[in-house]
DNA sequence: AATGCGGGGAC
DNA sequence: GTCCCAGCATT
């Protein structure tokens, strides 16, 4: 039997239901597919549910403020996904009148989308024949034909875009993508695989070689740098503390934090004490500093470990555009700092 | 071609 | 601890 029949057939008896796939509406399945970018099916759906409820139609979510949008995406990570989804919607919406675009190639001039998201829209909601390429296609196709080639390598993405575009049936595109896909998720997985109950293997070149374990062959690992944060958490008299965006380039932009001081390493009771009363909290009367040992906590990002204090400060004056913890939830936070907001609460 | 960008799950 | 997840943008 051939590739393509043989993933189908698979498919259509293991495939889990997944509310995405139950439409060809562009919008779902754009909006799936971006919250699904480096990111697992079961993480990704609860947000699925919370956009698809909240902003129906890409009017919805054109219309809405940008900080409403980072807060429903928050702890989803990647925010640059949700500030691309939300001006791509409002570019849909107010310069094409609502109507995506219409194929692979004009999808691809979206913002936020790729060769990957771009092939996913115009597959599943408008049949078109182009072949997706993601982390389960590159572990299939490398198994089941072993390819050694490099997937951390931009030519290796052409190489078997070429690959999965000669293997797909060109009448159904939409399912053999997501066969492909599904197989990679559910049987094909990157670590011990159960291969002897999988539907190819009699044909896979890499388990006849015993090489399933080496495949696909990736070369780069990224470097990990470590940073030291030290957020001083505000006080006043009235309870109010005080938050600010985070503008500037980097992780968590346009995301809110506390006052942040950053250092150079871990830094202890004098030298926060010395540094809030000559910089930046100099024009508050400070009565007392307290460090939140309990909420002391190594954060760790996929190329960076956050080693994160948090420090109460006790002022004087009421905080200037200060708020209190009931109002703080409305805002965004990268997901460490809205836990240790929620503890706070709780403690209270 | 290389790097930055989150958070979490599986092992 | 390691690896990877329905990748993309920027340099």
């Amino acid at each position: 039997m051939d590739f393509h029949n043989t993933l189908i057939k698979w498919y259509l008896q293991n495939k889990r239901d997944l509310p995405w796939r139950k439409t060809t509406d562009p919008y779902q399945i754009w909006l799936s597919e971006i919250m699904l970018q480096q990111t697992r099916v079961a993480q990704g759906m609860p947000y699925f549910f919370s956009f698809t409820k909240e902003f129906p139609t890409v009017f919805e979510l054109a219309n809405a403020d940008e900080e409403k949008v980072l807060k429903l995406w928050q702890g989803l990570g990647y925010y640059s996904r949700a500030r691309n989804l939300h001006k791509t919607a409002q570019f849909i919406a107010n310069d094409l009148k609502g109507v995506f675009p219409p194929t692979y190639k004009e999808l691809l001039k979206l913002k936020g989308v790729g060769e990957y998201t771009a092939a996913a829209i115009a597959s599943f909601s408008y049949n078109e024949a182009v072949p997706v390429v993601d982390g389960n296609v590159f572990r299939v196709l490398s198994r089941y034909f072993d390819i050694e080639s490099d997937i951390a390598l931009p030519p290796t993405k052409k190489e078997f875009a070429q690959l999965a575009y000669e293997l797909m049936p060109k009448e159904e595109p939409a399912i053999f993508n997501q066969a492909i896909m599904e197989f990679g998720a559910l049987q094909c997985v990157p670590k011990s695989p159960d291969c002897s109950v999988c539907v190819f293997n009699g044909s896979c070149l890499a388990l006849k070689k015993k090489k399933v374990d080496v495949l696909p062959v990736k070369s780069k690992k990224l470097k990990i740098t470590n940073r030291f944060f030290n957020y001083l958490v505000l006080e006043d008299v009235l309870g109010n503390t005080l938050i600010q965006k985070r503008t500037s380039k980097g992780i968590w932009h346009n995301l809110y934090e506390f006052p942040l001081l950053e250092t150079n390493g871990i830094v202890d009771f004098n030298f926060v004490a010395k540094t809030i009363r000559e910089g930046i909290l100099s024009s508050y009367t400070i009565t007392a500093l307290e460090e939140c040992s309990h909420a002391t906590v190594i954060h760790k990002l996929s190329h960076q470990h956050l080693h994160i204090q948090f420090w109460k400060v006790k002022v004087d004056e009421n905080v200037v555009n200060g708020l209190n913890y009931n109002e703080l939830k409305s805002f965004p936070f990268p997901i460490v700092i809205y836990n240790f907001i929620e503890n706070e609460e709780k403690s209270r």
